[in-house]
RNA sequence: GGCCCGUUGGUGAAAUGGUUAACACACUGCCCUCUCAAGGCAGCAUUCAUGGGUUCAAGUCCCAUACGGGUCACCA
């Protein structure tokens, strides 16, 4: 019996050849050092910051070389995938602007024409493949049951030697075709498995894109690449999706070096060119225990990229905080420009990090709080209300309804050369400004220190507050109404001998911030009264006067 | 255990083999200021995981060791 004869035993309904899969799935007619990449995940939840970074980054070397950009769902582990995820993902990229040229646009549709972009429908390709394996002798049905596969393992601990199923411990390796149709025709399960020709005293190495030559023993395992359900597991279908899909660079993460030359034998075997490989550094964290770990869905909140959402940091801040990370002179160049945006940025393999980085929740506030104080009081606006019409609805109403008070309270300090940048995501701005609205502002909430004074309180917005006055003026008849009531207007008398006043002036505003915001820190007392508006100003009085009284 | 990748401050990191190891974040102190944010100034690695070697010269090249991570599934 022949090898052509096994596979056709093996897949009787294979009509079709790899050359005609060449002719369906032509090469992309790009223009010269187009790069085509892919996101390829798995349906297994939603997605993790790490897989953000490698689409991201995926999407922008396509991006600045007019390549393609796609995505592919890998499922092709039915126990894992879980119902309705490909949903989740494709809002998870679409949360962050990550938009796809080609692939799975939602649970059910796709689009291009090097489709289709779901594994599981692309079973009669891999059929045909895998029929070109065994006919080329690449490839044989293994009948080894799991008790055989624990026995070799445990044989070769004994002995010392490595692991795997190779060499002579490749049982099924070398029996007869004929003997292997027997047992396929008494229906013993098998899988298919790589029939490799490496040698591992020889040395094969690929070029990274990001680490440069990586050396490694040529494979020998003949590993599994079809599961005893005809579906193919990860190392099969990538190199020839990859390849049918025409992607020139797999960015994926580092994860996956090790099984590389596993890849890079099937490339060879299919006589394929082989991409370029990609690998990224992990993202990590320190756990509880000081101990460097990769940043893990089930323990980490941040870890999921919906927490970014939820948090309400801006899109473009995350992808900023993303591009630091991943290429070291992003930072740099970004002084350099500080007008221009990161779509301007050319983006470089080998600026890329080779170690894992350390995920700095501080780093990416920094960069929002900069991002969000750059931006117009009306586009935060906007940002602000679609954020809260998500996660808070009565607010979101409130802020719908008071749209020119808002704005104008988002303006103050913002468009002058060094803005407040008091606020790092949208989930803030109520928690730092919400003393503004009347529904919010219910109850003082203070500590009461000897100054607090109701008359003092009263004596000012009576005598001395004008909503007419322009600054300077506000501030001096606060001065006015310091010296009135021995608070002291020099701070270097005050600090001399502090007893001799009731305070300084600073604390004459903390009284009159506390009463009419309940805070002791906010934006700039002048405007905030001038928006507060008199009204405002004389509930809140009496309010502050029933708080002093209890 | 085998194989592979990595290791510069609290964090991200820069540095054709060549003076005092950039920069950013964080932190600390001071100044300014009605508070906070911002801003200004200053501080923060006696040294690039450790030990050898090559060299007039090493964070940078070589070797060994240590530590961290990955991988060795009918998971991806």
């Amino acid at each position: 019996m022949t090898n052509k004869d096994l596979a056709s035993l093996i897949y009787p309904d294979v009509t079709k050849t790899i050359e005609d899969y060449e002719r369906i799935y032509p090469q992309r007619q790009l223009k010269e050092g187009a790069i085509v990449t892919r996101f390829a995940p798995s349906p297994t939840g939603f997605v993790h910051l790490g897989s953000l970074r490698t689409s991201f980054i995926a999407k922008k070397v396509a991006e600045d070389t007019c390549g393609i950009f796609y995505l592919r769902i890998e499922d092709t582990d039915e126990k894992r995938s879980i119902e309705n995820s490909v949903q989740g993902i494709i809002d998870d990229l679409t949360n962050f602007n990550i938009n796809i040229d080609e692939g799975v646009t939602s649970q059910i549709e796709e689009k291009g024409i090097y489709g289709p972009y779901t594994q599981t429908k692309r079973q009669e390709i891999y059929d045909t493949f895998a029929y070109y394996l065994i006919e080329n002798d690449f490839a044989y049905p293994c009948f080894c049951t799991e008790e055989e596969l624990e026995n070799i393992r445990k044989r070769q601990e004994v002995r010392k030697d490595r692991i795997g199923y190779y060499g002579d411990y490749a049982k099924y390796r070398n029996i007869s075709n004929d003997e292997k149709a027997s047992l396929i025709k008494k229906n013993i399960p098998y899988v298919i498995r790589l029939k490799s020709h490496g040698d591992f005293e020889k040395k094969v190495s690929f070029i990274d894109a990001v680490r440069g030559k990586i050396e490694f023993p040529e494979n020998d395992m003949d590993t599994i690449l079809i599961k005893s359900d005809k579906i193919p597991v990860y190392h099969f279908a990538h190199v020839v999706d990859d390849h049918l899909m025409r992607t020139t660079h797999i960015i994926r993460g580092e994860e996956w070096i090790s099984s590389t030359p596993v890849h890079i034998e099937l490339f060879n075997a299919f006589n394929f060119p082989i991409p370029i490989f990609c690998h990224l550094g992990l993202i990590m964290k320190i756990d509880e225990n000081g101990i460097r770990r990769k940043l893990s869905k089930r323990k980490d909140p941040e870890a999921a990229v919906s927490f970014y959402h939820k948090e309400g940091y801006p899109v473009e801040a995350l992808k900023l905080y993303l591009m630091t990370i991943s290429n070291s002179n992003f930072e740099i160049w970004m002084e350099n420009n500080p007008n221009k945006s990161i779509n301007d940025f050319k983006f470089d393999f080998k600026k890329i990090s080779e170690s894992g980085t350390l995920f700095d929740i501080n780093k990416l506030i920094n960069i929002s709080k900069v991002y969000i104080s750059k931006l117009s009081a009306n586009t935060l606006y906007d940002d602000i209300l679609l954020y809260n019409k998500e996660y808070d609805k009565d607010f979101y109403e409130l802020l719908k309804n008071n749209k020119e008070y808002t704005i104008s309270l988002l303006n103050i300090e913002r468009n002058i050369p060094r803005p407040r940048k008091d606020i790092s995501c949208y989930k803030d701005f109520k928690k730092e400004l919400g003393f503004m609205y009347d529904e919010l502002f219910l109850s003082h909430d203070f500590l009461l220190k000897d100054f607090y004074s109701y008359e003092i309180l009263e004596d000012y917005v009576k005598n001395y507050y004008n909503i007419e006055d322009d600054k300077d003026l506000w501030f001096s008849k606060i001065k006015e109404l310091g010296i009135k009531y021995n608070f002291c207007t020099d701070n270097k008398a005050y600090k001399e001998d502090p007893s001799l006043y009731k305070g300084n002036i600073s604390s004459l505003c903390e009284l009159i911030r506390v009463a009419f915001t309940s805070r002791t820190n906010t934006p700039d007392l002048y405007e905030i009264l001038k928006l507060l508006n008199i009204d405002t100003i004389n509930k809140r009085l009496q309010m502050f006067k029933e708080y002093m009284n209890k």
